[in-house]
DNA sequence: AGCTTAAATGCAACAGTGTTGCGATTAGGG
DNA sequence: CCCTAATCGCAACACTGTTGCATTTAAGCT
């Protein structure tokens, strides 16, 4: 997974920095979503100390070759679990866990595409996040409903 | 349409003051989104001066009564052009301009909920802005390239 | 393995954004 | 016209994100 990440890296002609290596392993670590500032807090605890700065830099890089995401409900970074390709990511994020899914569906964009031809609007790219419970959260949830 | 806003401010038991009615207006006027930063220069430019805590406190409460929506993409602040009634509300945003035209899809809902329980996921609202060009800007860009 | 150098990082300083507590003001009911 | 809870303004602060420039480093080449 890591790896493949480094190897977009090389063959776009980046360098492959031990920043860039630990920011890309943290990312595949979590299961969440991380800010800037977190992962810096993660890294400082494993004894990695980088500046903000860099993280920022580096950030704007992974999002730039698609190794990233910044979701755009809370602006936190994920790695991309669909490779590198073009296209539309969609995000289902359990706002109790804050893990999430990656997912494409063409289907919905033609959806979306012609309900925008109808107000002459040409969309060029979809931004989309559903929210709600995941499998694990929401039978908690029931759970709990069940015994109150 | 602020008329609209205040009558529901009132049903609800909160006040109709001055800088609620200024920030109802500012955003009616506009036709983009705007900054919580936005919206206290556009008023100070009419001689009306808010505090920025204030106005961070209106936005907080109009979002929540649904009168105002805060878009993922950007974090500013449009005037909710569909009501104050509960649901899913989507956005077309014209990245050249920054109009936005507000909607509603019963079926754009349906359909990514049917996806989102092939993975067990329990949607309770979706996110959804398309970003690309209104019919103004498209029309001007295509004319740019056919005299270049 | 040691040079070389463009690319990347670190640092300092700063600007912008958003939050909290608390005292002063005000809308709106009696 | 009072009264008072709701709202606002202010001060102080924390967090987030950006820029310019000096220093370091990855990686290609001997
Ligand atoms: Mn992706
Ligand atoms: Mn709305
Ligand atoms: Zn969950
Ligand atoms: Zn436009």
């Amino acid at each position: 997974m890591v790896q493949d990440s480094i190897r977009v890296l090389q063959t776009q002609g980046y360098k492959v920095t031990k920043p860039r290596r630990q920011v890309l392993e943290i990312l595949e670590e979590a299961q969440e979503s991380l800010s800037p500032y977190d992962i810096q807090r993660l890294l400082r605890r494993q004894g990695k100390h980088l500046n903000h700065v860099t993280i920022y830099r580096i950030l704007d890089l992974f999002c730039s070759l698609n190794l990233a995401h910044k979701l755009l409900s809370t602006g936190r970074f994920v790695k991309c679990s669909l490779g590198d390709k073009e296209g539309c990511h969609r995000f289902m994020v359990c706002h109790r866990c804050g893990t999430l899914q990656e997912f494409a569906d063409e289907r919905l964009c033609q959806e979306e595409n012609g309900f925008a031809r109808n107000f002459d609007f040409h969309t060029e790219y979809h931004l989309s996040e559903s929210s709600g419970l995941c499998s694990n959260c929401y039978r908690k949830q029931h759970q709990k409903q069940e015994n109150a």
